[in-house]
DNA sequence: CTGAAAGCGCTTACAG
DNA sequence: CTGAAAGCGCTTACAG
């Protein structure tokens, strides 16, 4: 009796898929019979008894390596997808020792700012042919080197590491380990390369801005985590106090990295009287930060002035445009991605200098 | 000369680890010489050696198979831990063909619904000693037919899917085969079972939330994507339409599943007259309709009501509270793990009811 | 150009 | 309780 017709439709809609009702979906599963013959995964040899020849020209035809006929390497290839073949790469991986898995492991895959960079991690990994391993250690460094050392039994080709803070998990690593941090380091002495951008400047940035603006006392909220980008940012912006006489109003708190961190720290903040401004280190404490400041029924930019790092928003939905630092997520998954696979692909090569530095974007909004 | 007791600090600080400039970081990188002897992993076999035993009697310690004398066992054990062994994944898994990975295709992990989803699904896993293996499908059924072939080849014990949109990927796929669909499945004639919510009953709910509010002409924007999910969605909207006698007023718009779409679905139905309602199918459609609603002067709900399906705000950072149907993702992850685990671990078992229904929560906002 | 053989690092019947 | 041996599915020198 329903039917798409007696409804007004914006444009052009199919609806010849939209015919089932909910509750008879599953009436018709378990019926179905249809099952690949033996259940079994087709292997290399089974190509090979099928078109009489050897293993070994199997998989030369297929890899494209070593001498083999056109002909019969296009036979092979036709006969390979027709049994819908698929190698094994842990046969693969234990006898040619190689890999193109990349693991990857990040501090907080909810906060979309690491969603973004995983996004950009697998495509530059797939436009290489390889594919990613991911892990969140959830800002836990326990977590972060439980994955490191479950990483190297899967035996990737290499790791692109944003660590969780300051650690000694990577001090025994040898400079021939395929590893690459992004967005911060675990310690000043590891000797792998990281991609990142100059936090010092930036925060020394945003000090500037503020200052700019006629704010004098500027507290920055950071995580409580011992991590360096923390560190760096805390000295950029002291040192941009410091340099501009405004030693006397820096101020700087710390607490947990989340959204309730933002808030708990930010309610400490004013019941000890309201600074003129405030420096979120992230998104996430910037947020819990304007919960507590709205709450307090104080206005931005008004009242306090507010800017942070990674405070971009994606929708356009939040009801305060934040001035901010943007990093360019894309790039530094792109780099990271290219220099593992560079490593990968010729092991003896000259390393990367040990620290590459990305341009950042300083972005002004209507918070300060 | 700069140093933190200059400075007016909230709180105790641990500041040791900020003694650094960030230009001066890198100076002493290089010169590290400590090395992992070899460079290379340590493997069964060198325990073995090491301690004068067979491989096959440290296999059987270190997996708590098979019989070793405590004395022996403890011994292994510990030289293992000393060598910092650990197995290789890809010998282990091409001997035993069993794996304890789990592989996982969700359509956007930018969108956090996913994000979450995939941090329950990692700590369901990681309590069963299960690794995951995530790709990201980016809403392309293409992709998603890629990933699924490629964690065929990574022999994974089972695959969690979120379909990017109705496919024949799984058309052939054995019911032995370890798959579990959430969210949405890729047709109604798969046979492996699925973890959802009623969509259709919560979406009549949406409706008969507004409709009792007194609105009478609504919109439903949904994804252009042939998704079962969607159909199940517009079918219970349509109804509830239908029931109510408000079937004139019911119309239904669909685009790209992103807020662009969602936004320029907006633009197009404004363009056409002012519906009382809108209902969006996710979170992004609806951040998109707010964000055009607001460009055109109107408010929320006083010119148009809004409601959606995973509207959650996680940080309270919108400056509107959305109507929502809120998916337990916590527990169709956990669900998910639960059931790829139990069948991976007894093969022949019977096999879990087609589709598990799981509670969803009506969460009303201020938006309606 | 094609094939036979060895071996990657593990585990698992089997023998002692 | 401990060990010798075979084999998982591939690839790669090597031989023909």
């Amino acid at each position: 009796m329903r039917n798409a017709e007696k409804y007004n439709f914006l444009g052009e809609i199919d609806f010849s898929f939209l015919r089932h009702n909910v509750f008879a979906v599953r009436r018709t599963a378990g019926e179905r019979t249809a099952e690949r013959p033996g259940g079994t995964m087709v292997k290399l040899t089974d190509i090979a008894r099928e078109l009489n020849i050897a293993p070994s020209t199997v998989s030369k035809a297929l890899n494209n390596t070593g001498r083999v006929s056109p002909e019969l390497r296009k036979k092979v290839i036709q006969r390979a997808e027709e049994m819908n073949y698929s190698p094994n790469e842990n046969a693969r991986g234990l006898r040619t020792n190689k890999s193109t898995m990349i693991g990857v492991i990040l501090p907080q895959i909810i906060n979309s700012f690491f969603g973004k960079m995983l996004r950009e991690i697998n495509h530059a990994a797939r436009e290489y042919g390889y594919s990613v391993f991911f892990c969140d250690s959830e800002l836990d460094v326990e977590k972060e080197k439980y994955y490191y050392e479950l990483l190297q039994s899967k035996n990737v080709c290499g790791m692109i590491i944003a660590p969780a803070g300051i650690s000694d998990t990577y001090k025994d690593v040898s400079r021939k380990e395929n590893l690459v941090f992004v967005d911060s380091i675990p310690s000043y002495e590891v000797s792998q390369p990281f991609v990142t951008i100059n936090n010092y400047e930036a925060a020394e940035k945003l000090a500037e801005h503020l200052i700019g603006k006629g704010y004098r006392s500027i507290y920055m909220i950071c995580s409580d985590i011992q991590d360096i980008v923390t560190g760096e940012r805390m000295n950029g912006f002291l040192d941009a106090m410091w340099k501009t006489g405004c030693a006397d109003g820096a101020k700087i708190a710390r607490g947990a990295q989340s959204f309730e961190g933002g808030k708990k720290m930010m309610e400490e903040i004013l019941r000890n009287g309201k600074p003129d401004a405030v420096i979120a280190e992230n998104n996430f404490l910037a947020y819990g930060a304007l919960s507590s400041i709205a709450a307090h029924g104080l206005s931005v930019p008004d009242d306090i002035a507010l800017a942070c790092f990674d405070g971009v928003d994606d929708f356009d939905m939040m009801w305060i445009d934040l001035t901010t630092v943007v990093q360019p997520v894309d790039v530094i998954g792109k780099k990271a991605v290219e220099m593992i696979v560079a490593k990968n692909e010729s092991p003896g090569r000259e390393p990367e200098p040990s620290r590459i530095t990305v341009e950042y974007a300083f972005r002004p909004g209507n918070s300060s």
